[in-house]
DNA sequence: CTAGGGTTAG
């Protein structure tokens, strides 16, 4: 029935109170049509509207349909309501206040929300909630926070929806004093024992880093919900326990909990197998659901499973913008552009229109300055350059393509700058090594007020290393020592690798061995490099084999140190065994390094013809490295013929290597042919070298 | 109440 013409009949028997049924039993059908419509046409009648319609006219607008697809003509309706409820003299009663109050927060608009309440000549806990549920729903946390000491302050009591309402807002920054203040509170009250109350504080628990109050709270749960499942699931996903997450999924399956889509999405992000949680979907019909589909296909895309991606998306119904970017930042990730680009298009056929998000991605995967500068035009044409995190995007792509005075403009004009963007001129600086200018710009920041976050320490430890500065990067260890950052991944990998570039492998092993967390990957690849460059092999490969024990995977880093460990050693035995390890037990093909690792490794044993086979059978050119890793055993062998085939053969690679003349001078040196090392330093001092590029910089 | 694209670090 057609709400309106109804109102229009009701109205001409003058029942008012029919009207009311009529959008009370649309609202709890959950299917409100305009009540705005209706309320304008009781308006025109002679019906007099009282407090019980405004609540309903509300109501029905609030949870109507139209306020999302047309949120401008909600916001007038409820200007026209706080009118009428004025001149009729009932906007004293609490609870329509109130309920405007909640309808502003649900449009948006808080600051008008915000005088609603202070000019309200009465409040009950209700209105309280509805102030601080609002703050918190539009992102206004701290606000939120504020208004609940406020409430407490004032003497109000609050409820398990404030608490619902709240504890969220201590979640996102992470404020597990608050939050634990809060849920102290609820536990006083009596309001813990509520679910909704229950899954929010445990979830809030888990994503301010508390994982062990979390599951507390969750395995003495009388009754889980679905609700609870997913909580926990997101609470081992979100603190990168992928295991745990799947065996609580596997628990909540075994109790016949039916899941839902919210379920699936969690699982994704929790890093499960994309394939396997798309059979599940598919099973148990949730890949119906749009939402599903759009993080699948993004989890395929982050997995590196573009073309998978590319499938689901072209099945799908619905084409949105979020999926297509996932895929485009795939793409971009994998350096393929020329994709990147054909998705690009296929969003202008589609009529969808880049946001920052998707300029993003794009500017991520550009390596090359003619579409650098196109896409840099699209967004200042389109006032997406405006965005502070499309400025850094923009800033990181110059630096990447070798443009830092592109980069260092850029980042003068903008006019405010946030840590990310001196974050990202500073990684900036240090990607294109030069160091000294990433520390004018640490000094710059510091005068501007602005503090440093572990990203922008890390970024300067790396500065240390390529400087070689130990005093610099000492200074920033106890930075982090005072300001007590944690030592996590990212960071500790820039400390330790500081440490052994600067020379100190004793305090590289003191970071290492004080860490509060299992040494990532990263970090265990620094160590074994590090031991190897100070000629502690045994170390290297003990490091190694810990590293094994400790479940985590080597990668090609981790056998370049390794391959390099051997070397110095001379431990040929080994270097076969590990380089025979990486290709067949790990399946890592070897580049250039690693077959120069190899071929020094048997060339300083004397093997040449080992080493000859090894080049031979590269699948890859062998650049210069590999030839001058051969070239530098020549020296130590006294092989001056083998040594001259070879120089010639790296002359005509790579013109430019002015080490080909150092090791040449050094092994016509080893032979006591002076007249030939005295000819190659004057064709080394023709060439431009100043045989001073191996001055070691290290204090 | 739970969930969803990108971002500076080795």
């Amino acid at each position: 029935m057609n709400l309106a013409s109804s109102v229009g009949r009701s109205l001409k028997h003058n029942n008012l109170s029919f009207f009311h049924f009529l959008l009370k039993s649309q609202l709890e059908s959950g299917n409100p049509s305009s009540g705005l419509a209706s309320f304008r046409q009781l308006l025109r009648s002679e019906a007099k509207p009282n407090d019980l319609t405004f609540s309903l006219v509300i109501k029905s607008i609030a949870s109507s349909a139209s306020f999302s697809s047309n949120p401008l003509g909600a916001k007038t309706g409820a200007n026209q309501i706080q009118t009428h409820l004025v001149k009729l003299g009932i906007d004293r009663f609490v609870y329509l206040g109130t309920a405007l109050l909640d309808l502003c927060m649900k449009l948006g608009c808080i600051d008008h929300a915000r005088k609603l309440f202070d000019c309200m000549p009465d409040r009950d806990a209700v209105s309280w909630n509805a102030l601080i549920c609002g703050y918190s729903r539009n992102g206004f946390d701290f606000a939120a926070l504020e208004m609940f000491a406020e409430m407490l302050r004032e003497g109000f009591h609050p409820s398990s929806t404030t608490l619902v309402g709240l504890v969220p807002s201590c979640g996102r920054h992470e404020l597990l004093f608050q939050g634990r203040s809060v849920h102290g509170y609820g536990v006083k009250a009596g309001l813990d024992l509520e679910s909704q109350v229950q899954n929010t504080v445990t979830s809030m628990y888990a994503k301010s880093g508390d994982l062990a109050s979390a599951k507390l709270l969750f395995e003495e749960m009388e009754e889980r919900s679905v609700v609870s499942w997913n909580t926990m699931i997101g609470a081992y996903g979100h603190n990168g326990s992928f295991n745990e997450a799947m065996i609580v999924f596997t628990r909540m399956i075994k109790q016949s909990v039916e899941v839902n889509s919210v379920t699936i999405i969690t699982l994704l992000s929790a890093n499960a197998n994309p394939q396997v949680i798309h059979c599940h979907a598919f099973k148990t019909r949730l890949l119906k659901d749009q939402s599903v589909i759009t993080s699948l296909i993004c989890a395929y895309a982050k997995h590196g499973s573009t073309n998978s991606a590319e499938l689901l998306y072209k099945s799908s119904p619905q084409k949105n913008l979020v999926s297509l970017t996932a895929i485009i930042s795939s793409y971009a990730e994998a350096g393929n552009m020329h994709m990147v680009i054909e998705c690009f298009i296929r969003m202008q056929q589609l009529d969808m229109k880049l946001d920052s998000v998707a300029m993003i991605s794009i500017l991520n995967g550009i390596s090359d300055s003619n579409l650098g500068h196109a896409f840099h035009c699209y967004g200042l044409k389109n006032g997406l350059s405006i965005h502070t995190l499309v400025a850094n995007g923009l800033i990181t792509m110059y630096s990447k393509l070798d443009d830092l005075e592109a980069a260092f403009s850029l980042f003068a004009e903008l006019q405010e700058k946030h840590l990310t963007s001196w974050n990202s001129v500073i990684s900036g600086c240090v990607q294109a090594g030069r160091g000294n200018e990433a520390l004018q710009f640490f000094d710059q920041m510091k005068a501007s007020g602005q503090d440093p976050d572990s990203i922008t320490i890390a970024c300067l430890l790396t500065a240390c290393s390529q400087l070689g500065c130990l005093k610099l990067g000492k200074k920033f260890h106890n930075y982090i020592v005072k300001n007590t950052f944690e030592v996590e991944d990212f960071l500790g990998t820039a400390l330790i690798d500081m440490y052994t570039k600067c020379g100190s492998i004793v305090q590289a092993e003191r970071v290492f061995s004080t860490l509060r967390h299992q040494p990532c990957r990263a970090m265990w690849n620094t160590m074994i490099s590090g031991y190897s460059w100070y000629g502690f092999e045994h170390e290297a490969l003990h490091c190694y084999s810990k590293m094994l024990e400790q479940g985590l995977e080597p990668d090609r880093i981790t056998f370049l140190g390794v391959l390099a460990a051997c070397t110095h050693g001379g431990l040929v035995h080994e270097g076969k065994k590990y380089f025979r390890v990486m290709t067949e037990q790990f399946c890592i093909a070897p580049d250039l390094q690693h077959y120069a690792c190899m071929v020094g490794l048997l060339g300083r044993a004397g093997l040449f013809d080992e080493a000859l086979l090894c080049i031979e059978e590269m699948d890859i050119e062998p650049d210069s490295a590999v030839w001058g890793a051969l070239l530098t055993a020549c020296c130590l062998h006294h092989k001056v013929r083998v040594g001259e085939y070879l120089a010639k053969k790296m002359f005509l690679l790579d013109q430019g290597n002015g080490g080909l003349y150092v090791l040449m001078s050094n092994l016509y040196a080893a032979v006591e042919r002076w007249d030939d090392v005295a000819r190659v330093r004057e064709l080394m001092r023709e060439m431009g070298g100043d045989g001073c590029s191996g001055v070691s910089q290290i204090e």
